[in-house]
DNA sequence: TACATTAAAGAACAAAGATCTTTAATTCAA
DNA sequence: TTGAATTAAAGATCTTTGTTCTTTAATGTA
């Protein structure tokens, strides 16, 4: 991977709908190149994917709760099984398993904070493993 | 928007290079309504943009760190000074201003450890508006 | 030097996006 | 209910893009 490659990686993260030509444009290529060399990245795994970002206030998810919790145990098997279970939730848009005083980190899109305290009720704490739930609005 | 938006934004979400003729396919239409509707919501802002995302393992990018950032001072004019500024580092690859205790929300993806304090010591404590700042690794 | 490897360009083709017109279905007001 | 207006979809058409293949130049190696 040259320079190249990354200035390529830092335009597509940022628009992955540009057309080679136009990358090529940028280092005076044409898309040929442009394109063997994102198909290398692809076929690597450099690329994972192209997603498309919605904007959440208009499609009735306003609230943004960053979430860090606490499992009462820690074994691989109780945190993996925690994880599969979170994923899983639609409301849960990120999850990761930290280190540090807590155990979990989500993101949790939701249109209010009664749907939030309603996720919370109903869909986190019943969930055995469970400790501690300590919450950030955005 | 209706059923058929929903499912084409839920698509999306997932890959943002299907092709509209492909999408059709799902609900018995030609790419032309497929392409319609999505640019309808392309421009009314439900869909945002399109990007890319890596495999941060693969591209050096080891460790990612949460960081809460507490500002000093929190006029309207600080907080938009501060979150310009961070928006424009390649290393902090999403930024939140919450509310609660902290004031910021980062997610910061480095090599490892050394060169996440080399982020906070240059790039970030050198932010004249900066009080704290309290870092979660994943 | 001679050979193999790599990177880029250019030609060529299939597929995609994008625009425009027509048709059918739906809504709404008279 | 009728008729006009609006909307959604299809089909034709054109431009652009992705993709493959071949050729050429540059680089590295025995």
């Amino acid at each position: 991977m040259d320079s190249i490659d990354k200035k390529i990686l830092n335009i597509l993260q940022d628009n992955a709908k540009i057309s080679n030509r136009e990358i090529g444009e940028k280092f005076h290529l044409s898309r040929t190149p442009i394109f063997d060399r994102i198909r290398k990245m692809e076929r690597k795994g450099i690329i994972r994917k192209y997603i498309t970002l919605l904007n959440p206030k208009k499609v009735g998810r306003d609230l943004t709760v960053f979430c860090f919790v606490s499992l009462k145990h820690h074994s691989p098997e109780f945190t993996a099984s925690f994880k599969k279970e979170i994923d899983c939730n639609p409301k849960v848009f990120e999850c990761y398993h930290i280190a540090g005083n807590h155990d979990f980190f989500l993101k949790v899109m939701v249109k209010d904070v009664e749907e939030y305290y309603n996720f919370v009720s109903t869909e986190l704490a019943v969930i055995e493993n469970i400790a501690r739930c300590k919450a950030h609005l955005y």
